[in-house]
DNA sequence: TAAGAGCATTGATAATAGTCAAGCACTGAA
DNA sequence: TTCAGTGCTTGACTATTATCAATGCTCTTA
């Protein structure tokens, strides 16, 4: 592993509360991976070795219904960690599929090399506690989001959560991956933004979104 | 805290990894809550001070939508704990509230000196991980399933994963409780009764459930 | 520049679930 | 035994979303 990527792996969250010596040595154990575009890193079912970084690009993680339909849990992006949860279950299987969705560099850390430096640093231990937390805390929002929603509601919450100052957003993935992370299908994401357009509330050019009328789309967001 | 909870918190399998004087001094630190149905533990937005586990009955966890619905988050029975990933994010609060489904009994354990125990005992720490990790695999299997299939496909799923060898199943809750965890009206939910029902599916009778025709009802779970 | 691929949009229709309102069935208290 | 309360079921209607099919729009590549 270049040391070139040292520096960043030492930034990302999971990573900070780890010593010199011992990041050297886990650095000196990982593998980097470059994966273009729908390239799969590993695939639902597939037992787990490794947990990973982003380090550049974006990569989606979905799960495959029995009729072939795919369904985006998260989109990981760069500077982030995925599947580490895994590591400490008992022959764990990966629960879903990780493709590129667009060409990206990844880090894998062997897991059980990972496992066995971790009981060496305990602080470390709460570090990771602290981020799977975070996670489980997301996942049920996620879910709270799914159940009490309707798609314009989950839609414009989206735009208003990730909107910035200005209210101005750009959608960083393709319409119809975000369509499937809020669980809706192309065609529905396409009128709903349709509706928000035409009751002015908000702007949209290709990827491009801006919030016209704030209140109303709030009022879309609650119920 | 009565000596009698003793061997039954011991048994949890949170508190396996502890050796026995710090066990003690666990107990000797925690609080036993008798509630009442639908009593409330805790309220969505409340500050975390502890975490909790429960001694006997039933408690649900579940978020208050805008306009005043409850949505089921998750079901926790006796000899499970929960809000224990809250302790490691900074200043948390309750994503959900809890409230007794049946007059229940629940010890609860302060957070902060349940942490500073963990620094002295980094085993614990991976057995945290452990459990951490299997709620972040069954919360992804849960958005899955409310992405994927229809209420009818959830219900059978649900069914069909409950059932014992002989294809029987006592719901343990009321239906309208289990209707919320699946995330469908209490109306949709007796509707899709009637269905499985009429073509010979199922059997129901009060609470208890027969699978008659169990290809049938995979075939409903499947898309 | 033309052709083609891939994504996005639109229309028409069907499936699914929610809402509101009424009735039923079981349970526990008077 | 009767009554009230609660949860479950059903009917009629509406809202929301999915499906299928066709078309439009870029962007790349020859």
């Amino acid at each position: 592993m270049p040391a070139l990527y040292k520096e960043f792996v030492k930034k990302s969250h999971l990573f900070s509360g780890f010593e010199a010596p011992l990041l050297d040595k886990i650095l000196s154990q990982s593998n980097l991976h470059k994966i273009k575009k729908e390239q799969v890193l590993f695939s639902q079912g597939d037992s787990v070795h490794s947990f990973y970084l982003v380090l550049s690009g974006m990569v989606k993680l979905f799960r495959v219904s029995p009729d072939g339909q795919e369904k985006v849990i998260e989109v990981v992006n760069s500077g982030e960690t995925f599947a580490e949860a895994l590591m400490f279950m008992e022959n764990p299987h990966f629960p879903v599929t990780a493709a590129a969705l667009s060409e990206a560099q990844v880090i894998s850390f062997n897991a059980s090399d990972f496992l066995s430096m971790l009981k060496q640093s305990p602080e470390t231990s709460l570090v990771l506690l602290g981020s799977m937390s975070q996670r489980i805390r997301g996942l049920v929002q996620e879910i709270d989001n799914l159940s009490v929603q309707t798609g314009r509601q989950r839609l414009s919450a989206y735009i208003i959560e990730r909107a910035d100052d200005e209210g101005k957003l750009h959608l960083p993935i393709a319409k119809s991956v975000l369509a499937s992370r809020l669980s809706i299908k192309p065609e529905t994401f396409s009128r709903i933004i349709k509706q928000l357009r035409n009751s002015e509330t908000i702007k949209i050019d290709g990827a491009d979104i801006e919030i016209i009328d704030a209140d109303q789309l709030e009022d879309f967001a609650m119920v």
